[in-house]
DNA sequence: GTGGTCTAGACCACG
DNA sequence: GTGGTCTAGACCACT
C-alpha cells in the first residue's frame, strides 16, 4: 500500500520530497506501473498540506514521464522500476565523474578516492538495509 | 595580484562565488597568508555589485577562519594553502562516502563506481589543468 | 461488428475517443448508414466507464448529424462514409493552411514544407495501412 | 522595448500566452540574449494578473532553457533567436509529417496537400507581415 | 469525484 | 528590490 510521507522539518522542499518519495516507492516495488496515485486532494488532506503543493509534485512527475495525469480520472504510474533505476544509475555515474574531477584537481589520488568509497561499499554489503 | 571575479550569469549565489574565489586563490598561491584582501567598498565598486554582498562573503570567510577582519585596517588572510587543502580533502572524502552510500543503496557495485572515477583520473593525469 | 473501444491510459478525453472511434468505423465501413449503435448503458457496461461519458459522446455525434437518437429505440447512424470523408477532407485542408501559415511566418519555405510531407506520402503509398 | 501582453478573452492559458509571447519577442529581436525580463511582480502588476501566473510562465521558460532565473537578481534571456528558430522549425517539420500522415490515410493525395499549402505560402510571400 | 488554472496574499533568502 | 515556495480557496471541464 502506497504510503507517501513528508517531513515538515526537513530543508528539502515539500513538493520535492513527494516527487522523491514516489520515485523511491516505484523503485521499491511498493508502487508499480499502472497503479493509481492517491488523488491530489486526498493526499493533501492526508498529509495536511495544500493541494497546490501536491499538484506541483504531480506536475513535475508527469514532466519526467513517471506518471500520467488523466483529468477527471486520476494519475497513474507509467514508469517502470527498471527505467527509473536506469535513469538514476546514469545520474549517479555523472555525479561520480564530477566528484572525481574535483578530487583530482585538488590533489587527491585515485587510490585514496577508492579507499573512501570502498569502506562504504563494504559496510553496505554486510548490511541488510 | 589578487583579482577576485564574479559571473553575474551563473546561478551560484554571488557571495558564494566570492568565498570560493578567495579560497581558490589561496590554494593557487595567488593570495598568501598575511596578504590584505581588497576593502569591502572597493571590491563592491570594482565588481559593480552591492557592498552587502561582499560583506556577507567576508563574514563567511571569517567564520571559516580563513580571513580575519581588523576593524579600521582591512581584512587579512590567516589560512594557509596547506590548511585549506587539508580541509578540502576532508570535505571531499566525506562527499565520496555520501555518494558511495547512495550508489550502493541503488544497486551500483564498487567496480562500476571506480571505473567511472578512473576514467576521469586518467584523463586528468595527462592534462595540465 | 462494431467494436467501439477506449484506451483509459490515453490523454485524449474519453468521450472524444468514442466520437472519433465511431467516425473512424463509419469511414472504414465497419458501421454503415442505418446501423444501430449500442445503447448508452450497454456500451458503458462493456467499456467499464460512466454512462454520462457515453451520453456526452452520443450527444456530440448527434450535434454533428452523424447519428440520430430515436427516443426509446436507440441511436442510428445517418451519415455516410462519403459525407464524413468529405467533411474530414475539408477540415484537413483547413489544418494544412493553418500549418502552412505558421511555417511561412517562421521562415520555412514551401519546398521544405513539401519535402517533409512528401516523405510521408511516399511511405504511405507503398504501405497498406 | 519589451512589451509582453496577454489577452484575457483568449482560450489559451495565461501562462502559456506569456511563454509564447516571450519566445516570439526573442525571435523578433525585440528581446535578445542577456536582456533582463521584467520582474515577476512588476509584470504581474502591469498585466493585472497574479504574480503566481507570471512565476509559472517564467518557470516554464527556464525549464526550456530560454531564460535563467537568478534569485534576488532577476531573470535573463539565455536562448538566442537562432536556437529558438531552429527548435521551432524542428517542431513544425514534425507537425507537417503528422498532418501528412493523417491526410494520406484519409485519401487526400500529395498534390492536393501541396496545393492547399501553396496558396498560403504565395499569399505570405507577397505580404510584409 | 478527478486534474488543472488562477487569484490573493504570506513568507523566505538573496542583492 | 529580486525569484521562489507555500497556503487558502475559487473556478473550470471531464468522469
Amino acid at each position: 500500500m502506497a504510503q507517501i510521507t513528508v517531513d515538515l522539518r526537513k530543508r528539502q522542499l515539500l513538493f520535492e520530497q513527494i516527487v522523491d518519495n514516489v520515485k523511491e516507492q516505484i523503485m521499491n516495488g511498493t508502487l508499480t506501473t499502472d497503479d493509481y496515485l492517491p488523488s491530489v486532494r486526498s493526499l493533501a488532506n492526508e498529509l495536511g498540506i495544500n493541494p497546490n503543493t501536491i499538484q506541483k509534485a504531480y506536475t513535475e512527475l508527469e514532466r519526467q514521464e513517471i506518471i500520467r495525469s488523466l483529468p477527471g480520472r486520476g494519475s497513474i504510474i507509467v514508469a517502470t522500476a527498471e527505467s527509473l533505476r536506469g535513469t538514476k544509475l546514469g545520474a549517479l555515474g555523472e555525479k561520480v565523474r564530477e566528484l572525481a574531477y574535483e578530487a583530482a584537481s585538488c590533489g587527491m589520488d585515485f587510490d585514496e578516492f577508492c579507499r573512501a568509497a570502498k569502506a562504504v561499499f563494504d559496510k553496505e554489503g554486510g548490511d541488510d538495509k
